[in-house]
RNA sequence: GGGCGUAUAGCUCAGCUGGUAGAGCGUUUCAUUGACAUUGAAAAGGUCUCAGGUUCGAGUCCUGAUACGCCCACCA
């Protein structure tokens, strides 16, 4: 072994045989147990992040499990990441001076697909940097052709059995980004704007939203409030800003008298609350702002401004008639922007696909009170009871380009007799004429998927794409599913909901939820702190064992991590550590040829603290062992370091150096006996060291590491 | 307005089903040629946020308080 442990000179080249003889892929038998880990898809384009690092978590479990000779397999995959990347897509296009409107459908769709496999490769080869045994003949992408067709078999089941629906509805739109986003997806900001009080007839009332006014169709009162509740179900008149205007008065329960006057104007087209009330009252509505983010033709003399100079100049012409009562300049309220370009989304009317969410969300409720799945930690299975519980229906229509185009079909010929029947719902063949008016006049819908409508797809989708095809019976459920507590609502919860229903069975049996690596003084990592790590960087520099090690040791499930260069070394000097009590064996070249292997029987010739030794060598292995079965995966880590560390080499082999010295063979066993069982117990947090230093011990298992039985006492 | 979490050594954090406090990093002193200065030996350093309660016994369970953090939410 070279005097100086370089993690660099043998990390890549380990990786390599591991691959080239397919260890990664399972070796199906029957009678042994199937273990299995669908990796959370990272994005197809972009660098990998301490939050991929993280799933070092899930090689852990893989090569754990398949040391114990279970059959193993850790499932890979890209995510197309529909808006994310065409949003990075259209940045790129933008240094060129071009935008997404230059191209066609169809151009558009093929320039991002070249563009992402033109990317593709840096995450698939920083993921083997970091050492993981992921299975990559069996990478799957959701643009496959056998995975679209999986996703659209979903989308037809979904339908015929009255979970989809295509609705009017207010959707969260982005008129910059030019899309419609689920609920999940709208970030809420704080933020302070004027609260104007206006006159309206015999009412003054509070909005943020004048220039809305246009749209307006009633003014709501509580049906409590004696002030005005003699009114309800009469008409105000008053002078508009565009001449006369006449609107009925409603009482409804979500008028909170206290707020504001206790008056509200209705406005159904733009606001969530108000479109509710419309509905109750059967309020028409009237769409006062454009996808495009300027008013219509309901404005009068406004339309075609923009919602802020809409807003100042109907203000200003309020103010010059005398028609604000007063205005709240500092009034404090959220509004829902859009989580990647920070515009404030505008609830806009607008026709897409919901799925209903009660009777999916039911079942995995069920499903968690069943501990048909559970959490580690525990707590998450109120947490995603919770999120189940306060689903509201799915919007999965997307108005971009890059994703799987949703496989419905407009009928114009029904459109105009039976609007109620002119979609035509298939599962990705094209249909050829109307099947309620024979018609051949069809029209595909030119939205595409959510992204998170394959993804919660993915652990049966990924299984059933598979060239294998008895991956699904032998694999699902899934036996973990390892990720980051900040996407539970977003993708675990969505993925047991859509699991449940296609497979009749949860995904997965165990939920596995780590925390957010951030940085030494346990603040976020974010680029304009300057305190982001990159993980690259750090495998670089100390190598992947030493990073591996450092995001597992002392962290809890579920707790967010803290994360330093200084950690980072401190793992890489217990690895410098490893190395030497190898290389300190490796000195007595001679005898070491001969040695016998350490067993049982050897005992009665021990001394009293080799005896010691193998006793606290068969408590490591036990505890760690029981660990790994927990999920304790932090406190297996620490066992195994602490009794190298301290245990072996602190004190047996400084009290025994002089035995070593003189070619006593029993001690040198036990040595050799007990630095073997190490490298097992430590392969699965660090790979790629023990691998290494394994190809150079005598031993008495020649197959690699990597496939080496567990140890047992 | 709801939900969840955290408060333990200078710093960052472990401590599972309750039994006389642990790790990594940092600090101090000393040592060191069969491995390793990416080292060894020793040491300093904690009334486990506070107040009650359960118990023979609580950092660990219960109640309350205080502080901080995160997530969610259609009060215009």
């Amino acid at each position: 072994m070279d005097k100086a442990y370089t993690p660099k000179s043998f990390e890549e080249t380990t990786y390599t045989s591991w691959e080239k003889a397919g260890y990664f892929t399972p070796k199906k038998e029957n009678g042994k147990e199937p273990f299995c880990v669908i990796l959370p898809l990272p994005n197809a384009n972009g660098d990998l992040h301490l939050g991929h690092a993280m799933f070092t978590i899930e090689d852990i479990m893989i090569r754990y499990h398949r040391m114990k000779g279970d059959v193993t397999l850790w499932q890979p995959g890209f995510d197309h990441a529909g808006f994310e990347t065409q949003f990075v897509f259209e940045k790129f296009l933008a240094k060129q001076g071009k935008s997404r409107f230059d191209y066609t459908r169809d151009d558009l769709y093929k320039a991002i697909w070249d563009f992402t496999q033109a990317n593709r490769g840096t995450m698939e080869s920083q993921l083997r940097r970091m050492g993981f045994s992921l299975d990559w003949q069996r990478l799957r992408f959701p643009l496959d052709p056998e995975v679209i067709a999986i996703v659209y078999k979903t989308f037809k089941k979904m339908h015929d059995e009255g979970l989809i629906y295509r609705g009017e509805r207010l959707v969260n739109y982005c008129t910059k980004c030019g899309t419609s986003f689920s609920d999940l997806e709208v970030k809420h900001v704080e933020q302070i704007d004027p609260l104007y009080y206006i006159k309206y007839g015999p009412f003054v009332l509070a909005t943020v939203r004048p220039e809305t006014k246009f749209g307006d169709t009633a003014v709501a009162v509580h049906p409590e409030d004696k002030r005005y509740n003699s009114w309800i179900g009469k008409e105000i008149e008053f002078e508009g800003l565009n001449g006369p205007v006449q609107l009925q008065v409603v009482g409804d329960e979500v008028v909170d008298p206290a707020f504001g006057t206790g008056v509200v104007k209705v406005t159904p087209a733009h606001d969530m609350t108000d479109y509710e009330i419309g509905k109750r009252h059967n309020l028409p509505s009237l769409q006062v702002i454009g996808f495009d983010g300027k008013l219509t033709a309901v404005a009068g003399p406004y339309a075609g401004l923009r919602v802020k100079a809409a807003r100042a100049k109907v203000v200003e012409d309020m103010k010059a008639r005398g028609m604000i009562d007063h205005v709240d300049e500092a009034y404090v309220h959220t509004v829902g922007t859009c989580y990647k370009c920070g515009t404030v989304l505008e609830p806009l009317p607008m026709s897409q696909w919901f799925v209903k969410i009660r009777p999916l969300a039911d079942r995995a409720i069920a499903a968690i009170e069943k501990k048909d799945v559970s959490f580690v930690p525990q707590r998450f299975e109120k947490t995603a009871a919770q999120w189940l519980t306060d689903f509201h229906d799915w919007n999965i229509s997307r108005q971009i380009v890059w994703g799987i185009r949703i496989p419905a079909w407009h009928c114009q010929s029904c459109a105009k007799n039976n609007p109620e029947k002119s979609w035509i719902i298939t599962d990705g063949s094209t249909p050829t004429s109307c099947p309620t008016c024979k018609g051949v006049d069809l029209v595909q819908d030119t939205d595409t998927f959510d992204t998170w409508f394959s993804s919660s797809q993915w652990p049966f989708a990924t299984l059933q794409a598979n060239s294998d095809k008895t991956d699904f019976e032998t694999f699902y459920p899934t036996s973990v599913m390892e990720t980051g507590y900040d996407i539970l609502p977003w993708w675990v919860c969505r993925m047991l909901m859509v699991g449940l229903f296609v497979t009749g069975k949860v995904p997965f049996k165990k939920v596995y939820l780590h925390g957010l690596v951030r940085d030494a003084k346990g603040q976020k990592m974010s680029k304009s702190k300057g305190n982001v790590v990159n993980p690259i960087k750090m495998v670089d520099l100390y190598g992947a064992d030493a990073l591996r090690m450092a995001l597992v040791f002392g962290a809890a499930a579920g707790n967010d991590i803290s994360l330093s260069e200084d950690k980072i070394r401190g793992m890489r000097n217990f690895a410098n550590k490893l190395w030497n009590i190898a290389r300190l064996f490796l000195m007595n070249t001679e005898l070491i040829k001969e040695l016998p292997f350490y067993d049982k029987t050897m005992d009665k010739d021990l001394v009293q603290s080799d005896i010691e030794m193998i006793k606290k060598l068969e408590t490591t292995v036990k505890m760690t062992t029981k660990y790994m079965d927990t999920y304790r995966y932090s406190d297996a880590a620490q066992t195994v370091y602490d009794f190298t560390w301290h245990a072996l080499a602190d004190e047996y082999l400084e009290q025994n150096k002089e035995r070593f010295k003189q070619g006593d063979a029993n001690a040198l066993s036990v040595y050799r006996h007990i630095l073997l069982t190490l490298l097992q117990l430590l392969h699965p947090f660090m790979p790629f060291i023990t691998e290494h230093m394994w190809g150079q011990l005598p031993r008495k298992q020649y197959e690699p590491l990597i496939i080496s039985s567990w140890p047992t006492v």
